[in-house]
DNA sequence: TCAATTTGACCTAA
DNA sequence: TTAGGTCAAATTGA
């Protein structure tokens, strides 16, 4: 919190201070001692409220603090930041070295569902390195467009996990795709000779009439979805506000372009933009679940029963 | 056989 | 000098 901007301190402080005023007023009703069914249901009302105000907060602090705790709660909506606004992450460290357009992408993933095949957002990337960060528990993946050599794309893309919370992966984007339409277009095909692919995100070719909400139940079943072209897509548009209630079923970082696609930020990439978009942070949550592969990358998503570990790399094993 | 991943070595900016 | 980033040979898996 050492660097929690003003913005965000103010709405802690408010959060806060909100809950503890319907804490009084749960508290007064318990004091009341009357049992009707109109004060049980109020109750039950305020205890929400409560509990909406503590994941505000807690939302708050995980995207400043990362805290332990805080990753105990599913964060109930995504947390925009623009830049500057905080520390961001360790990968700012690189920052120093590369001038290129950069942007990080929190995301966290919570166990819980199932989901199936490798995130996919839209691009291929191939991993050529990986580095233990100093001060860091996990290891930094490295990734590059895979058609570097072909198109000269020269996209990267580092993915680490977070100390503080291992359930948070910090995704940064570093140059734009060149490869974009090529990469979409290969894409399509894929999946025209194919049908859904394990190696693809998990989504289903949106339909023209679908909703976020129709997506991210599909996506919880393991159906797939052809991820294309995001391009030029703002992140306040791009990120689905998920519910405050605790029924959330599925909260995975995601975009929806304008065609309604449905965008993992893991493995493989949309590049959302982001050589517009440097430093932006997005935090969200998959109050469903989900999985990681035993990469730094989330590169492939196994079946969850619920059993898996983290490897001693800090990544996601199933047993 | 080919493509992707791993990993130790090397390069380079701070 | 050091740590982050990249290279490339070896390894692995489909």
């Amino acid at each position: 919190m050492e660097k929690m901007g003003e913005w965000e301190q103010r709405s802690l402080v408010s959060e806060l201070t909100q809950g503890r005023e319907v804490a009084r007023q749960l508290q007064a009703h318990l004091n009341g001692a009357s049992s009707s069914s109109y004060d049980i249901e109020t109750r039950e009302v305020l205890v929400q409220k409560i509990e909406a105000s503590y994941e505000k907060a807690l939302s708050i602090l995980n995207c400043n603090v990362n805290t332990s705790s805080a990753s105990a709660v599913v964060p109930l909506a995504p947390v925009i930041r623009m830049p500057n606004s905080d520390r961001s992450f360790r990968v700012s460290d690189a920052s120093k070295k590369r001038k290129a357009p950069r942007s990080t992408q929190q995301v966290r993933v919570t166990p819980g569902t199932a989901l199936e095949g490798p995130l996919d957002d839209g691009f291929s990337w191939r991993k050529y390195g990986q580095k233990d960060i100093l001060g860091s528990r996990f290891p930094r993946g490295y990734y590059r467009c895979t058609h570097r050599n072909i198109n000269g794309c020269l996209a990267t893309k580092q993915v680490q996990r977070s100390d503080d919370d291992p359930t948070i992966f910090d995704i940064t984007y570093v140059g734009t795709h060149t490869c974009r339409n090529v990469t979409s277009h290969l894409m399509s095909e894929k999946n025209q000779e194919q049908g859904p692919s394990a190696s693809s995100m998990a989504a289903v070719e949106p339909q023209s009439s679908s909703s976020s909400q129709d997506l991210l139940l599909n996506f919880q079943k393991g159906l797939k979805v052809k991820t294309q072209d995001l391009e030029d897509q703002t992140y306040a548009s791009l990120i689905p506000y998920t519910s405050s209630t605790s029924n959330v079923v599925f909260s995975w970082p995601s975009v929806i372009d304008n065609n309604r696609n449905f965008v993992s930020p893991a493995t493989s990439g949309t590049d959302f933009g982001f050589g517009t978009c440097d430093d932006q942070i997005i935090q969200a949550s998959a109050a469903a679940s989900v999985t990681s592969s035993p990469t730094v990358g989330l590169d492939h998503f196994h079946q969850l029963d619920g059993n898996f570990t983290f490897d001693s790399n800090g990544f996601f094993r199933h047993g």
